[in-house]
RNA sequence: GCCGCUAUCGUCUAACGGUUAGGACAUAGGAUUCUCAAUCCUACAAUCGGGGUUCGAUUCCCCGUAGCGGUACCA
């Protein structure tokens, strides 16, 4: 056991260069000026190079609460870990979700800069205040230096499995806690490497409560284990950074992944013990993916879920719109009520409300989520869908830009294409799709489609007949009802019947229906069995192709 | 193993202790002045199991079970 006096002897053995007091420190990030009520959270995430759709997620709760009740969202890098750091973690991380228009009033900018008052915002450059607390865990014994090895600390787990311990450091296993002064003197002298653990007073028999801002009011067993603090890099453990880091810069409400609930005893002691008034936590539950054929779930991740990586939904163009409200309707299902009622406000309207979140993990369905995303983009204009297909084709598709870029007046008129009145058209998911929309009415992309035989079901010299008969009677100025009068007739004309009833009840009298006639024109015109509207089709074509189609179509038709 | 959290249709979820357990997505049928998409209609489909408490339990309590998370000098 140490006296009070040694432990101060410690510290300034330990930290002969910290001179700064946790006072000098405090004054260097006053107390925030908030208006009643008002919120300052933050989003902290790692740079492991990856953006995950948890994070836009977290990224969302983060700003939305903060600009529901006034407040702050503070973006803060986590990149205390060397080893899984990767170069241009940051930016991406700052882009990506900048992408999503979740904006932060303060972080790291995307230069590298930082904006805000209680600055840096990058972990790795707030190492001397780690020391500075961790000096004074150290000075008031709450602290202390650890020179256990990876190999004892795996001997003595093997011990505490052997015995049927708890397994971890802590209580009398924790063989450093009470050393001498004399013998961590000797160790650092022989210059060994150690870590800076929490003196830890907690009894694992005492229960204490806590309200969380989702799971509510739960009874949790006091933390007893010795975390490390600082690991022997100098780098502090996200145990150690958090406390301090979420203080300093006034956090009000910590918002974090649900991983960290078992950590919360740890984390109550830390407050506790460096004096700090302890913030109130949310935990929020992760977003899964089925596995093993729909038996169980786990994490969606980042190796094995492409769909993990936000950038899955950015390269193939799905609207950003569409991603934010399916986050939203994940964190409160209430939103799709809102939404139904509030069909033209913008989601900033929402009140998202974290007591609302669901206590389990969600699955994350792309097959919903590709629901939403159809939804939003039918409900932009043509103009709308020409520009935002435009920006996607610029980045991940040329030739499309090109084509894009080349036609607007015509490519409008295409997407337009079933977009007004009461039947609109949802085929459109990503704007990756558009691609497919333009196919049927550029040359160059329709050339290379492969002509197939698709029509087996209306005789060859029979769909010559329909197409040679529908060139004479073709003409562009007519309107919709008109257009397919005539094309009733030419079936008519030709024994198919235009009539769906009568055609069932006597099939044998006909050839078909009027469906197989407009069939016959629409291959010929699009080489597709599908194809939109296709009066609007050849009205959005022009006269002078359309003809082209059906003369070549008709030649082909020996 | 130990500790903790959670549990309603396939999925996301709704239901002051009293509902015919509701909606959305998905799926399957049907409807439509052309196919597909859409739209409309219909169908299918759930309170994890066992005990309590109660006139009455999806809801409260206990015990199981399952899923998830933690059990690091990762976050």
């Amino acid at each position: 056991m140490r006296t009070k006096d040694e432990n101060i002897q410690l510290a300034d053995l330990l930290f002969p260069n910290v001179k700064e007091s946790v006072e000098d420190v405090f004054k260097k990030y006053p107390k925030r000026e908030l208006k009643d009520g008002a919120e300052v959270l933050r989003f902290a995430p790692s740079p492991t190079g990856f953006l995950h759709i948890g994070s836009v997620y977290s990224g969302l709760v983060c700003t939305k609460i903060s600009e529901q009740t006034d407040g702050v969202a503070i973006l803060r890098i986590e990149d205390t870990d060397k080893k899984r750091e990767v170069k241009e973690g940051v930016q991406l991380i700052v882009e990506g979700l900048k992408g999503f228009g979740i904006e932060f009033n303060e972080g790291p900018g995307i230069k590298g800069d930082s904006i805000g008052d209680y600055a840096p915002y990058m972990q790795s450059k707030r190492l001397d205040i780690y020391k500075v607390f961790a000096k004074y865990m150290i000075a008031k014994g709450s602290a202390y230096p650890c020179f256990i090895t990876e190999d004892q600390l795996a001997e003595i787990r093997e011990q505490q499995e052997k015995a049927g311990a708890r397994t971890g450091y802590y209580g009398s296993w924790a063989k450093w806690r009470d050393a001498s002064l004399e013998e961590i003197k000797s160790e650092l002298e022989n210059g060994s490497p150690f870590v800076v653990r929490l003196y830890s007073t907690g009894d694992i028999e005492n229960t204490f409560e806590m309200t969380d801002g989702v799971k509510g009011r739960v009874t949790l067993r006091e933390n007893d284990m010795d975390a490390v603090l600082l690991k022997s890099d100098g780098f502090p453990t996200y145990h150690f950074a958090h406390p301090i880091d979420d203080t300093l810069m006034g956090v009000t409400m910590v918002t974090r992944g649900d991983e960290w609930f078992s950590s919360v005893p740890l984390h109550y002691e830390l407050f506790a013990k460096l004096g700090f008034k302890q913030i109130p936590y949310t935990h929020i539950s992760p977003l899964m993916k089925m596995d093993n054929d729909g038996k169980s779930k786990r994490k969606l991740s980042k190796r094995k879920d492409p769909e993990a990586d936000v950038q899955y939904y950015i390269d193939h163009g799905y609207p950003k719109e569409g991603i934010l409200e399916y986050l939203l309707t994940l964190a409160n299902s209430n939103f799709y009520d809102w939404r139904v009622q509030n069909p033209n406000l913008d989601i900033d309207e929402f009140q998202l409300k974290l007591e609302k979140f669901n206590k389990a993990g969600a699955l994350f369905d792309i097959v919903k989520l590709e629901d939403i995303c159809k939804e939003y983009i039918a409900s932009l204009s043509a103009e709308q869908v020409y520009e935002k297909s435009l920006d996607w084709a610029k980045k991940y598709d040329k030739q499309t830009a090109k084509l894009l870029e080349l036609n607007k007046d015509y490519c409008i008129n295409i997407f337009n294409i079933e977009r007004s009145g009461s039947k609109i058209r949802k085929d459109i998911v990503k704007f990756e799709d558009s691609k497919l929309q333009l196919r049927i009415f550029f040359d160059e992309l329709f050339n290379e489609e492969e002509y197939e035989d698709i029509l087996n079901r209306v005789d060859r010299d029979i769909q010559k007949e329909i197409v040679e008969r529908y060139i004479n009677i073709y003409n562009s100025d007519e309107d919709n009802v008109v257009w397919f009068e005539n094309i009733k007739k030419l079936g008519d004309s030709l024994g198919f019947c235009s009539d769906r009833k009568e055609y069932e009840e006597n099939k044998e009298k006909y050839k078909g229906t009027v469906g197989d006639v407009a069939m016959v024109l629409r291959v010929a015109i699009t080489k597709k069995t599908q194809s939109p509207d296709l009066y609007q089709v050849m009205s959005v074509l022009g006269e002078q192709k359309a003809r082209q189609r059906l003369e070549k179509y008709a030649s082909e038709m020996v």
